[in-house]
DNA sequence: TGCCTCACG
DNA sequence: GACGTACGTGAGGCAC
């Protein structure tokens, strides 16, 4: 494997070997069959990144020496391995610093709480009975790479236990790797899977691409994938070098010509001395019984209960007195703070039985129910209907659930539910059957024609509601419901509206939001321990699906009295958990009175202009069809242009375009980015794909969608607002969802331009600027930002003139486009990566750039080490209002979730913070219109911004009332703006 | 049903 | 000296 350069690398300032690089005399040992050599300080890094945090009795961090042990007792007793050694590097200086001064010059002190686990590690082999090997003015890799020599040389075979990459150059015919982590043996697949290379040519590989993490310089402008094509094609890097003159692309071509000192000093570096003088016999490795004299207590003393016990039951106990632990004992650190319902309720009041409930068929029992009721002065209600859709479905049937006693006593230990069958009908129909008459009919009242007749013994539909409305609108009953703005729905179309209202969902969303999800089924598992019946167990699933008015009203009985029933003891445990968690202002502040003005958005629609919609379909379609020709024409063949499986396999197996990634299933990237990449390569098919695919996005999601979504009664697209769908407390708009209608594009906007205002009407847009970043400079408090905010400053160009030192005023755009990426990817939680994809520049610069943002900013970052603490002390985070947005991650053992989650935690007092503002500008809104006399309608809620329809003779006024009430939602340190735009479609009001 | 892709803030 | 990558959503089409 190693040429000519095995030997180049300045001998003469290598340390002059102590012994010969030749195997030394023989110990005690016996012959090697497979050696294990574990990279000791690579493996603590990884293990330490791996593993949550852990701390020793006494306090002293663990986490990494923990997994160390683990990973040590699962080698020793492999029978596969019968020597095994840890390798450590004796010191941060090497040979190699004299080949070149600033190798691992830029690398980070290691965390604070890992370095006092270095020592730990040693004690741990030496407990374990495991050689430790270190060289002084060698790295462990080359120590490493010597014992892997002279393993094969005496006729055995090596594992190299690690995942560092520098070491994947070693691996050949009887060296292999492993992941000490996901315990996989990686072999010449997984080099080429990460150098796209062969293990021989890794260091021509990375003396190209070079290496951030060690400094190592390599070609600038080369990274892995362009290293490993050169070096495929020219066989090795001295040829490459000899023949750069040849490369076509200029930049290319120009770079490895004037850098090919620098290539060949980088490979000097990454290239591993496999002859260097081994401190110790490899055969005197052999793999030894731990003592357990000397084990045992030093795995007592670490605390690591469940090694203690393996090995006491494998060697036995501890035979000789040991001394115990020096430091005195501390109370264990808490790193699972999150508190578990409390255990009293975890269980339901009494077992569910279908024998607790009861049918209410006559007026009398109605009558008899409404008074228990009111007696009781709370009722849980939910309603059944014949179609998903609140604005047209049909009412079936009404349930109730009552506590015994008045209300308030949640701890009664007596219920009783009831169901009040309406309009069910004799089986017959299918949902889909039915779906056709409900077109052009009104109610469920006029469907009785056809094989469904309305079965005997139940209450008139215009009886049970005038009998129910003074219940329902009795002030001093509380209504209780599992998402009750669907229930409110349904009864406004029948002239009443209910109120006081109590809804668990929302109760579970602001107590628990970030735990788990909401919906009735999950809560009923996780608070009630009980399984709930399901929709498709009694009206079944799929094309045999009928709806709830088919369901026999026995069998539809247990269903919803067991809703009304889960619900109401729901509310026993969630509502006194309000007070006791202080949610009390975020639940009646904020969430609580925004049901009604979020039920009269979904009632009222927006107009939509189906006539230009459809033309714009045609048009599209016209287009796709041309496109698909030319597209099937390019490639050669025909295809399914829009199988990204089909197009990935064209692109890159057939015509072998370069620039393939692999998605996490192995599957071909063939994503916009991908796309964009080849197009600018100078492909014509990608440029194509991409057009298809956005004309195709926007035809399939947008033009034909939303002109099936026209309600055939008001004219109107109504969507549906989901309160508790983001757990930052933004909402979630579906069926359809309005909040991702096309804009940034050209062709975009035309659908945009299709949302329009009734006659005599404008639309009027208006949104909130900047919204997180103000919400950013308050909660972080800094000065610099607020004062900007304040003078109403270009708040991207003053972070690119603070961080650049380059003045405001004839600033390059490009410099104002990178802060302000910049000030988007602080409020993301940042990453080099994410930074890095945003501009299309490398890591090391969105590094330095990050590093300056800092730099300016100590405060902010202050603020995401402090908010990242109190999320992992507490499970959540908070916004300025109070909301509680739970990580359920923080704390994972995997690095790669918690890195997620801190990013989420950094992001979601943004986030969620205006979302609050927004929710309090809402439920202030409707009062302040009529307050101001004015009919403008609020019927569109995109986050940062309200749509408003509002009559020609009042957009002034409006204008002002909306901005007036938005920009006072919150007081903060920074003032809040509201910009507006008024036009005769969302498009223009923009 | 899961995955990929892409529309929005 | 490793890992996976921006935060939050919903919808449509494909492949199984």
């Amino acid at each position: 494997m190693a040429k000519s350069k095995a030997s180049a690398p300045a001998a003469g300032t290598a340390p002059a070997p102590a012994q010969p690089a030749s195997k030394p005399k023989t110990g005690d040992g016996s012959p090697i069959r497979h050696l294990y050599l574990v990279d000791g300080s690579g493996y603590l890094f990884r293990a330490y990144h791996a593993l949550p945090p852990m701390t020793r009795p006494d306090g002293t961090p663990i986490n990494a020496v923990y997994g160390f042990c683990r990973m040590l007792a699962i080698h020793l007793d492999d029978p596969e391995v019968d020597h095994i050694a840890m390798i450590l590097d004796a010191g941060r200086t090497t040979f190699r610093n004299q080949i070149y001064d600033k190798y691992k010059a830029n690398r980070p002190e290691p965390p604070e709480d890992l370095i006092p686990q270095f020592p730990l590690i040693r004690e741990a082999a030496k407990a374990f009975n495991v050689t430790v090997c270190e060289l002084e003015g060698y790295e462990a890799d080359d120590l490493i790479a010597t014992y892997a020599r002279l393993a094969v040389e005496e006729g055995g075979s090596c594992t190299i236990v690690s995942s560092d990459k520098d070491l994947m150059q070693l691996i050949r015919p009887g060296v292999d790797m492993m992941d000490p982590i996901k315990q996989k043996k990686l072999g010449p697949e997984a080099v080429m899977e990460k150098f796209g290379v062969t293990p021989d040519k890794v260091v021509d590989v990375q003396a190209l691409a070079g290496d951030s993490t060690d400094n190592v310089p390599g070609v600038p402008g080369i990274g892995v994938k362009t290293a490993a094509q050169l070096i495929n094609e020219y066989g090795d890097l001295e040829t490459l070098l000899q023949r750069a003159g040849e490369i076509k692309q200029p930049k290319r071509r120009e770079a490895l010509q004037t850098n090919a000192e620098l290539a060949r000093i980088s490979k000097q570096l990454v290239h591993l001395r496999d002859d260097v003088p081994a401190p110790a016999d490899p055969d005197t490795f052999d793999k030894k019984r731990p003592d357990p004299n000397v084990l045992l207590p030093w795995l007592e003393q670490q605390g690591f209960k469940s090694l203690i016990a393996k090995y006491t039951k494998e060697l036995g106990e501890a035979t000789a007195p040991v001394a115990p632990a020096a430091t005195a004992p501390l109370p264990p650190k808490k790193t699972e703070p999150m508190k578990p319902a409390p255990a009293a309720h975890a269980k339901p009041n009494r077992p569910f039985t279908t024998a607790d409930y009861e049918l209410i068929r006559d007026e009398a029992a109605l009558d008899e129910w409404i008074s228990e009721a009111t007696k009781a002065g709370v009722v849980a209600f939910d309603c059944e209907t014949d179609a998903l859709d609140s604005n047209n479905a049909g009412l079936v049937g009404v349930s109730l659930a009552l506590l015994d006693g008045p209300w308030g006593n949640v701890n009664s230990t007596r219920r009783r539910a009831a169901y009040l069958p309406i309009s069910h009908r004799a089986p017959g129909g299918t949902k889909k059957a039915e779906a056709q008459g409900a077109l052009d009919l009104g109610g469920a009242d006029e469907r009785a024609d056809g094989d469904g007749k309305l079965l005997p013994d139940q209450l008139a539909l215009e009886t049970a509601i005038a009998k129910l409305k003074p219940l329902l609108e009795d002030p001093g009953v509380l209504k209780v419901g599992q998402n009750i703005k669907y229930d409110m729905c349904v009864f406004e179309r029948h002239g009443v509206r209910i109120g006081p209202v109590d809804d668990t969902m929302l109760l579970s969303f602001v107590l628990d939001g970030g735990k788990h999800g909401h919906g009735m089924d999950e809560l009923a598992e996780r608070y009630l321990d009980h399984k709930t019946i399901k929709f498709s167990d009694v009206a079944g699933s799929g094309a045999k699906q009928v709806s709830f008015d088919r369901v026999p009203i026995e069998r539809a009985m247990e269903y919803a009295a067991e809703d009304a029933d889960v619900t109401l003891q729901l509310w026993a445990q969630f509502k006194p958990r309000l007070a006791h968690e202080r949610m009390v202002t975020m639940y009646e502040t904020i969430e609580r009175p925004l049901i009604p003005v979020l039920l009269s958005m979904e009632q009222a629609g927006i107009k939509v202009d189906a006539p230009a919609l459809k033309r714009l379909s045609a048009d599209f379609e016209k287009r796709l069809g041309e496109l698909e020709r030319e597209i099937h024409k390019i490639a050669g063949r025909e295809f399914n242009v829009s199988s990204p499986k089909q197009l990935g396999e064209i692109l890159f197996d057939e015509q072998k375009l370069p620039g393939g990634k692999r998605s996490k299933t192995g599957a071909w990237s063939t994503d916009a980015s991908v796309l964009e990449e080849l197009a600018n390569a100078g492909h014509p098919l990608p440029v194509k794909i991409l057009e298809h695919r956005q004309l195709a996005k926007l035809k399939g999601t947008y033009t034909d969608a939303l002109v099936r979504e026209l309600d055939a009664k008001t004219g109107r697209v109504h969507t549906s607002y989901h309160m508790t769908g983001a757990a930052t407390g933004r909402l979630a708009s579906t069926d359809p969802n309005l909040q991702n209608i096309p804009v940034r594009t050209e062709e975009g906007r035309k659908i945009r331009e299709a949302f329009i205002a009734e006659k005599g009407h404008k639309l009027l847009s208006a949104d909130y600027s900047q919204i997180e970043l103000r919400l950013l400079a308050h909660v972080a408090d800094i000065g610099s930002l607020k004062e900007a905010f304040a003078r109403g400053d270009d708040i991207h160009a003053i972070t690119a003139s603070e961080m650049f030192g380059v003045p405001v005023k004839g600033m390059d755009p490009l410099v104002r486009r990178r802060a302000k990426a910049i000030n988007f990817g602080i409020i993301y939680g940042i990453s080099a990566f994410g930074l890095a994809a945003q501009l299309g520049i490398g890591q090391p610069e969105a590094r330095d750039y990050i590093a300056k943002y800092f730099q300016r900013y100590p405060g902010i970052r202050d603020y995401m080490e402090r908010t990242k603490d109190f999320a992992r002390k507490h499970g959540f985070v908070q916004t300025p209002f109070g909301r509680k947005i739970h990580l359920k991650f923080i704390n994972d053992k995997s690095q790669g979730m918690r890195a997620f989650a801190e990013r989420a935690a950094i992001n979601a007092p943004l986030q969620g913070g205006a979302a609050d503002i927004i929710k309090r500008a809402m439920i202030r809104l409707p009062q302040a219109l009529k307050d101001a006399h004015l009919e403008a309608r609020m019927l569109l809620q995109v986050h940062d911004e309200l749509l408003f329809e509002v009559a020609d003779q009042e957009i002034d006024k409006t204008k002002e009332v909306a901005r007036t009430v938005m920009e006072g939602a919150a007081k903060l340190s920074v003032p809040l703006v509201v910009e507006t735009g008024v036009g005769l479609n969302w498009a223009a009001a923009h």
